[in-house]
DNA sequence: CCCTTTCGCATACCGTTGGTAGGTGAAGTA
DNA sequence: TACTTCACCTACCAACGGTATGCGAAAGGG
C-alpha cells in the first residue's frame, strides 16, 4: 500500500484539487477567460501554492490536457480491445472516440484551447501519445494483414484524426440527434473505402 | 473612380496598416503572445487609433481572420472554377485548399488561434462562409448528379473539412516533401470512395 | 472667409492579469 | 531538542487590455 508522509499526502491532495478545479473552469469558460485568482479561490489555496506545483498557467493547462487526453485514449482503447477482429476494432475505436469527444468539456480543453495554448506541435505530440498512436497502430496492422490497401500510415492517420476531431466539434453544436448517426454512417463509409 | 475625402482616405489607410501589421504579428508569434502595444508600434499609431477602428483585440483578430479566410476561399474557388467537370472541380478544390493552407501564417491564424479566440461556433460560421460553403455546394451538386452516393451533406462536409485542416497542419510540421504527395494521394482515395 | 461641427487620433490613466521574492510555520530528521 | 526541509502564504511588480478625455485638422454652412 502507498503509505507516505503527511506532507507528501497534503502535497498530492493540493495538486489534485488544483487540477480538478482548473479543469472544471477551463472546460466551462475556456483557458483565456479563466484567471489564476479564480482557480486558486475555487481550490481554496493561494497563488503561491499554485506556482509551487506548476511553473506557469500554461503548464497547469498542460497537466489538465494530458489528463483529459489520457482518459479519452483509455476509453477508445478499452472499446477497441473489447473486439476481436482488427477491422471491427478500428471501427469501434473510431466510434468510441466520437462518443468520448462528445463531452463539451473535453472539446474545449482538448480541441479548442489545446493547440492554441501549447502550440500545434506540442498538442500533436500529446495527441499522438494518447490517441492517434492507437489509430496508427490499428491502420498499420490492417495494412500488414492486407485488409486495407497499403499506403503511408502517417498522412492517413492525420486525415482521419482531423476528420473525427472536427466532426466531434460539429456534433456538439447541433441539436439534431440524427446528426450523430449520419456522422457515424459517413465515417463508416470513409473507413470502408480503405478496404481494397 | 473612388475619389473620397482626405479624412476617409487617411482612415482607410490607418485601418489597412493596422490590419497588415497585426496580421503579420499574429501569424508569426500567435494571438496571445502579441500585445497591442507592439501592434500599434509597428503600425506607427497609438492605442487610441486602434480602438477607434476596432472594439477589442479579439475584434481586430476577427477582421484579420476574415481577411485570411476570404483569401483562402478565393484561391480555392478560382482553382475549382478553372475546371469543367464537377468531380474534377471537387478534387482540384481540395488540393488547392491544402496548398493554400500550407502557409504557416494562414495556419496559425486560421486553424490554431481562430477557434480559441473567437470560440468554435463563430469560427465555424466564418469558415462556412469562406470555404466550407464551396465544399458543401460541390458535394450537393455531385449527389444530385448521381456521381457520389446520396447522403447528408453537413456531416460529410465537416469530416472532409476537418481532415484537410489537420492534414495541412501536419504537413507544415514535416520536412519531408513526399509527405505532401502522400497526403494528396490519401485524400484522393477518400474522395474517390465517395463515388458509388 | 470665418465660424462651427465633425472625427480621426493621441495622451494619460485604470483595474486586472500572470508572475516573483521573501517570509512563516509545521513536518521531518538527527 | 535543535536544525533542516518544504508546502504554502503574503505582498508586491511590470505589463496587459481597455477607457475617458483632449486636441487639431478637415468638412460643411453662412
Amino acid at each position: 500500500m502507498t503509505t507516505q508522509s503527511v506532507r507528501a499526502a497534503q502535497r498530492e491532495q493540493t495538486r489534485r484539487t488544483l487540477l480538478r478545479e482548473s479543469r472544471r473552469l477551463f472546460a466551462s469558460r475556456g483557458y483565456a477567460a479563466v484567471g489564476l485568482s479564480e482557480i486558486v479561490r475555487a481550490a481554496g489555496v493561494t497563488k503561491g501554492a499554485l506556482y509551487h506545483h506548476f511553473d506557469s498557467k500554461a503548464e497547469l493547462f498542460r497537466a489538465v490536457l494530458e489528463q483529459v487526453q489520457q482518459e479519452v485514449g483509455e476509453r477508445v482503447a478499452a472499446t477497441a480491445d473489447a473486439e476481436e477482429d482488427p477491422w471491427t476494432q478500428l471501427v469501434a475505436g473510431c466510434q468510441a472516440f466520437l462518443a468520448a469527444s462528445a463531452d463539451p468539456d473535453v472539446q474545449q480543453i482538448m480541441l479548442v484551447d489545446g493547440p492554441a495554448v501549447l502550440g500545434w506541435n506540442e498538442w500533436r505530440a500529446l495527441d499522438e501519445a494518447a490517441s492517434a498512436r492507437h489509430l496508427a497502430e490499428a491502420l498499420t496492422e490492417l495494412m500488414a494483414a492486407g485488409v486495407i490497401v497499403a499506403q503511408p500510415v502517417a498522412p492517413l492517420t492525420r486525415l482521419l484524426s482531423g476528420a473525427m476531431n472536427e466532426a466531434a466539434l460539429w456534433l456538439a453544436s447541433t441539436a439534431d440527434p440524427s446528426d450523430l448517426a449520419d456522422t457515424q454512417a459517413a465515417l463508416s463509409r470513409l473507413l470502408e473505402s480503405l478496404r481494397g
